[in-house]
RNA sequence: GGGCCGUUAACUCAGUCGGUAGAGUAUCUGCCUUUUAAGCAGAGAGUCGCUGGUUCGAGCCCAGCACGGCCCA
């Protein structure tokens, strides 16, 4: 067992015999308070943030600005530091002539990764770099525990994420990465207002887990008594909202499913849903071409972007396929031909292709064998941006039915690196047609298809009394984000992602 | 669910054939007034993820477990 004990040097410091940083820096913390000074400060006044402070001309007076300490080069008279902040990072000097009865206090019991606030006048160095010259300074704050190591920063992923804020401070390159999310989703944000969509909020907590394919989270409210589920899409309530006279809504949702945790599925992420009446899904589809091209540009400067070597150029206009040409061109299956479940079995068996699952099964159906295939054959090949049209009926319980093919509905994905980044479609507004659906939804859940949807009755409800005619659509923000920073896990883009806890 | 990999000082990592646990950073002491991965000299710092097993002896070999990662389903 390892001993500590106190000793008093001749000048009066404490110093101790132990070598754990956390006591030592509780003993700073100690000596501060001990000298009649609150550590822990509530507030400093600022007059300029880190990143204008680096751009004032030198000679500027009287400029205060507060950071955390996040290095610190220590010499015998004076010492350069940096402290820094999300956007950056701005170099001070604390000169012995300028703070004469203050220096051995800095130097004495002034960690990296305390917090300061410091005031001074702004010169360059030899070395080019604007710097504050400190004539005074204030501890605002005092860190126990020593920040990662100064060069390699944190590299265990596991502690990336349990411990987001010292990756933040560690690494640029993960700042700008959630840099990158908030200007997109504030460039979509911003475009969808100009067009007079209106943001709202829409439950978390609901009676039924609708509006797409997915395990829910089961939980219980106290208050009523009632097992409620987290939601797995807005979609059911934003329509609503439309049903109520909004013309064009739209939800930053987060939503939660309970399902595996991947690489790109995580239990909770955000989706954004918009609804426009009036629409069709081909109005959403000019609208959604022009939305992502202007997002994409203004969060990255440009429409060509590499995603793990693979480039993807979003200019010119965007193709547009059906399920049908996309498997004749691929395979040379005509789904007009094989338009039931027995004859595309026996398609897809003369044409050798395999599919990994057991495209026999009862529980899997027309609609679900062609979206098979599609994914087999056709998805991987499509890089840059497709929009996937005409799918099949039964994949899709909310599309309207289109007019002329009743096997097919007015829907839209667009592909962007094999990926599905959106889905949309002109809505079903048809109460009688959308629970004739919903049963056929009940059917294949009977027959073992356990993605089938579930019956959302008081969504019926709404539709009897009528909603006017609209498209809308919906995109997964980390997925995107995660294509555009060339990241090829999600929880790189979410600040806090689960894990199960430590020990 | 299956397979593989990782877990050693606060951080980043070595650790040979099974034989007293190593480096850099950080910390502490001394020197140091334009540094920036500051420098020079010295010092302290470890439940080698956890629990068992094999062995005279385990960071290392074996089994189980935990957490994480990658791949597959």
């Amino acid at each position: 067992m390892k001993l500590a004990f106190t000793i008093y040097s001749v000048t009066g410091v404490g110093m101790t015999a132990t070598t754990n940083e956390y006591d030592i820096r509780k003993q700073k913390l100690a000596r501060i308070s001990d000298s009649g000074e609150i550590v822990y400060k509530d507030r400093y006044v600022v007059t300029h943030d880190l990143d204008a402070a680096c751009q004032l001309e030198d000679g500027t007076e009287n400029v205060a600005v507060a950071g955390r300490i996040v290095s610190l080069r220590k010499m015998g008279k004076m010492a350069f530091g940096h402290i820094a902040d999300i956007d950056g990072k701005f170099q001070f000097l604390m000169k012995k002539d300028f703070i004469e009865a203050t220096y051995q206090a800095f130097k004495d019991n002034v960690d990296i990764g305390d917090y300061i606030g410091l005031s001074g006048e702004i010169f360059t160095t030899k070395t080019q770099e604007k710097t504050l010259i400190v004539k005074e300074w204030t501890l605002l704050s005092k860190s126990l525990r020593p920040l990662p190591e100064k060069f390699h920063g944190i590299t265990d992923k596991e502690q990336k994420y349990r411990k987001r804020y010292l990756d933040l401070i560690s690494s640029r390159e993960s700042v700008r990465r959630f840099q990158l999310r908030t200007r997109f989703i504030n460039t979509i944000r911003a475009y969808l207002n100009r067009h007079k969509f209106i943001e709202i909020d829409t439950p978390v907590l609901t009676n039924k887990a609708s509006g797409a394919l997915a395990k829910p989270f089961l939980t219980h409210n106290n208050a009523l008594d009632i097992d409620v589920y987290l939601r797995i899409a807005p979609e059911t309530y934003l329509k609503r909202a439309i049903a109520g006279g909004y013309n064009r809504v739209y939800e930053f949702a987060r939503c939660f499913r309970n399902e595996g945790i991947d690489p790109s599925h995580l239990p909770d992420f955000t989706m954004l849903e918009y609804y426009a009446a009036y629409w069709n899904y081909l109005d959403n589809m000019a609208f959604t071409e022009s939305l992502i091209k202007a997002a994409v540009q203004e969060t990255i400067g440009g429409l060509q972007f590499t995603y793990q070597g693979t480039a993807i150029d979003l200019d010119g206009p965007w193709e547009k396929k059906s399920f049908r040409e996309l498997i004749m061109q691929d395979c040379g299956i005509d789904l007009v031909a094989a338009d039931d479940k027995a004859s595309l079995v026996a398609a897809i068996e003369a044409n050798g292709i395999t599919i990994d699952r057991d495209i026999k099964d009862k529980s899997i159906g027309y609609g679900t064998l062609v979206d098979l295939l599609y994914k087999k054959v056709s998805r991987p090949k499509l890089i840059n941006p497709t929009f996937l049209t005409e799918h099949p009926l039964d994949i899709s319980p909310l599309a309207r039915k289109n007019d002329d093919n009743p096997a097919i509905v007015d829907r839209f994905q667009l592909v962007i690196n094999g990926w599905e980044v959106v889905n949309a479609y002109s809505e079903l507004i048809d109460p009688i047609d959308q629970m004739d659906r919903f049963r056929s939804q009940l059917e294949a859940r009977e027959l073992g298809d356990m993605e089938a949807m579930e019956t959302d009755e008081e969504f019926v409800t709404c539709m009897e009394y009528g909603m006017p005619p609209m498209s809308g659509w919906g995109m997964g923000i980390d997925r995107f984000v995660a294509l555009l920073t060339d990241t090829e896990h999600l929880r790189d883009v979410v600040l806090f992602p689960l894990l199960k806890p430590e020990k």
